[in-house]
DNA sequence: TACATAATTGAAAGCGCTTTGGATGCCACT
DNA sequence: AGTGGCATCCAAAGCGCTTTCAATTATGTA
C-alpha cells in the first residue's frame, strides 16, 4: 500500500493525502479525518526511503562509538543509548552508529557528517579543549554535545551536568561531618568531567583552607579493577583518607572491596561518596552499605538531547542551546561522622 | 555533486556511471577506471536515500533493544554492538536500534520489520521455545538469532556458542581435580543460554555418578550484587561446595567478594569457573586472582553475524546457516584441586 | 449582484538513484 | 556482402514521497 493507491482509494489526489497525513492546515479536518481512518483501516505506512529523498531528511541521529580497548563497551553507553532510543522510537528516527578509535574521532564525526544519511550528531565523551568543536561548529549540522569541553569557549549547545556543583556539595557535606582528610577516585584525566568534579572538590576544601593531595587523586578507567587498585593506594598512605569521593559507583564497587578487605567499615572507618548515573546494573540503595552519591540518571540525558536533537531536525520551536542539569545529593548509609581517632 | 553532474562532467549517461560504479561487468574497464578518477577527484558520494528508494534497500539492520528494569543496559549489549559496528561500518551499513520492554518483544519486532527501514534483523536474548521464531518466519525478512531456542526446532539461521560443550568441559576438569560438591550459579532461567549451561554441568556430573542439588543452582540476573547473594547462600550450605560454574564474570565478581569475605581462598578453598564473554571492562586475567574460563568473544559473535546479516542482505554468496561455535577452556589460578578435608 | 478573498484540492515537477530495453558500432564468419 | 554475436553505451521509466503552482469552490463584502 503506497500513496498513490491509498489517495485512490479515498478518491483524493496524492497531495492532499500527503498534507492530512503531515498536519497541514490548509486541509479540511472532516477530509484528514477520513484520511486517518483510511489509513487505520489499510495499515498504510508511508516509505521512509521515499520520503527522505524528497525531503532531504535521514530521520536518523549519528553517533560515534568509540572502540578502543578499554574504551570498549562502555556501561555508561549502552544507558545513555536507552535513553535516546526511548525518545527517538517515538519519532520514528532512528541511529546510525559508526564504531571508531578514539584517536580518529574527529575524522570519524566527519565522515559521519558527510555520509549523508545523518540529519544531527549527537557528541559524548567531552575532554578539554575538544578538538571535534571547531570541526562541529564548520558542519552546518545540528549536533548537541553531551558534557562540555573545558577550556573551549561555551559556544555550542550542550546538556552537561553540574560536576562542579555535585562534587562541591558531596565535599561540603563531608567537611560537615567532620572529615579533613579527603581522597578523590576520578576518571580519565583528559574528560571535562573529571576535570570539574576535582575544581569542585578543590574549591570546598580551598574553603576551609584545605587542599587536596596529588597522592590523594586518582584518575583511571572507571571500572572495578581500577577502584579497588586505587583505594588499596589510599589505604597504604601514612594519612589515611578518611572521605574518599568517588566518580562512578563502579570504582565505588572495587573501592569498597579494598575498604572491606583491610579490615574497615564503610561509613565508620571510611565514609564516601560516588557519582550516581544510575545504572540499573548497580543500585546504590542495594550496596551491603547503602552508598550515599550524588545522582544525575544518564538515561534521562539521553531522553532531552534526543528531543533536541530531533525537535530542531524537525525545526519544532527552539530549544536552549545550553542545559546544565543539577544532581541530587542523596545521603544514604556510606557518610559518617569522621572517626574519632 | 550528483549522479547526473558526475556523468555529465564526464560525457557519459548516468547509467554508465552508475554501472562502473556498481561493478557491473558489461562497462569498459577504461570507463570505469575514468569514472572513478573523477569520483576521487570530485568526492563525489552516492545519494542513500536515492539509491535506498530505487533498490528498496534500506542498508540497514534492525535490533530491538530490550528495556525493562534490570534487563536495562545490559553491559553484554554494548559489547556485541561493538562487533556489529566493527563490520557494519565496513559495508556503509547502519542500525535502527528499537527500544522494547521484554514483554513487547514480539510486537515490537514486528513493528521494526514492517517499517520498512530495515532490511534484516537481529534477535538477542533468546529463551526456551522463543515465541518470537515463529513470527520471524512468517516475515519474509532475512533475520539471525543470536543463541538458540531449546525446545524449538532448530530450523532458523543462528549462530551460537557451545554453551553446553563449555559447562560440560568446564564441569570435567573440576572433576579431574577431585572436586565433588559442585554449584553452578546461573543467568535467568528463562534464557537459552543458562538452560543449556545447566544441562552441561548435570551431564558432566552424571557420568561420574554426581547430581547438581537444587540448593547448588542459582538462576539470577547477571550482576555483581547477585553472585554475591547466590555465593554467600552456597558457602552457608552444610555441605559446601567447593566448585563453582559462574555464568559471567560479572556473576563471579560479587561471587569472589563472597569468597573473600568469609575468608576463604580463591583456588585453594573454593575454585571457580566463569564464563568469559571478553568485557573489556571486566579482565578475567586481572582479578586479584586470575579466573579460570570458558571464553568465546562476544564481539566476535557481532562481527560474524553482521557479516551474515548484511551478506545476505546484498546477496553475496551464501551463509551457513547455523553455526555454532566452541569456547576455549582457559585454565588460570582460580582452580585447583580439590582441598584435603 | 458582482467581485475580492479565503478555503480546499489537484496536476505535475522533482528528489537522485537503479534498471529495463533498446541502440550502436565492430568483429568474425558464412 | 550479409548475418549474428559481442562489447559498450544510453534514453527513459520508475521508486514513493513532498511541494510548487494553479485551479476550483465557498464565503464575504460593497
Amino acid at each position: 500500500m503506497n500513496l498513490k493507491q491509498l489517495s485512490e482509494l479515498l478518491g483524493l489526489s496524492q497531495t492532499t493525502v500527503s498534507r492530512a497525513l503531515n498536519g497541514y492546515p490548509e486541509v479540511n479536518e472532516a477530509t484528514r479525518e477520513r484520511v486517518l481512518q483510511a489509513v487505520k483501516e489499510t495499515g498504510y505506512r508511508p516509505n521512509k526511503a521515499a520520503q527522505r529523498l524528497a525531503t532531504g531528511k535521514a530521520g536518523s541521529i549519528g553517533l560515534v562509538m568509540p572502540t578502543a580497548p578499554g574504551h570498549q563497551s562502555d556501561v555508561h553507553f549502552g544507558e545513555f543509548l536507552a535513553g535516546l532510543g526511548e525518545e527517538a522510537v517515538r519519532h520514528d528516527f532512528h541511529f546510525v552508529i559508526m564504531p571508531a578509535d578514539p584517536d580518529d574521532e574527529v575524522a570519524a564525526l566527519r565522515r559521519l557528517a558527510i555520509s549523508g544519511n545523518v540529519d544531527a550528531l549527537f557528541v559524548a565523551y567531552m575532554r578539554g579543549h575538544d578538538p571535534r568543536l571547531a570541526m562541529l561548529k564548520s558542519l552546518s549540522m545540528p549536533y548537541v554535545v553531551h558534557g562540555r569541553s573545558f577550556g573551549s569557549e561555551p559556544d555550542y549547545p550542550y546538556l552537561d551536568i553540574d560536576n562542579e556543583g555535585a562534587f562541591y556539595d558531596a565535599t561540603r557535606l563531608l567537611l560537615q561531618l567532620g572529615h579533613t582528610r579527603f581522597a578523590l577516585m576520578n576518571g580519565p584525566m583528559h574528560l571535562d568531567f573529571a576535570i570539574r568534579r576535582k575544581n569542585g572538590v578543590i574549591s570546598a576544601l580551598a574553603e576551609r583552607g584545605l587542599a587536596l593531595d596529588e597522592g590523594c587523586m586518582s584518575h583511571a578507567l572507571m571500572t572495578d579493577e581500577q577502584g579497588l587498585l586505587a583505594m588499596e593506594q589510599f589505604l597504604r598512605l601514612p594519612e589515611r583518607p578518611t572521605a574518599i569521593l568517588c566518580s562512578s559507583t563502579v570504582l565505588a564497587l572495587g573501592a569498597i572491596r579494598a575498604v572491606n578487605q583491610a579490615g574497615l567499615r564503610l561509613g565508620e572507618d571510611i565514609s564516601l561518596i560516588a557519582h550516581d548515573d544510575v545504572l540499573p546494573l548497580l543500585k546504590p540503595e542495594s550496596f551491603s552499605v547503602p552508598l550515599t552519591t550524588t545522582r544525575s540518571s544518564l538515561r534521562a540525558a539521553g531522553v532531552r538531547i534526543a528531543q533536541r536533537l530531533i525537535g530542531t531536525v524537525k525545526q519544532a520551536g527552539p530549544f536552549p542551546d545550553q542545559e546544565l542539569w543539577k544532581t541530587e545529593l542523596i545521603v544514604r548509609a556510606s557518610t559518617g561522622p569522621v572517626p574519632q581517632a
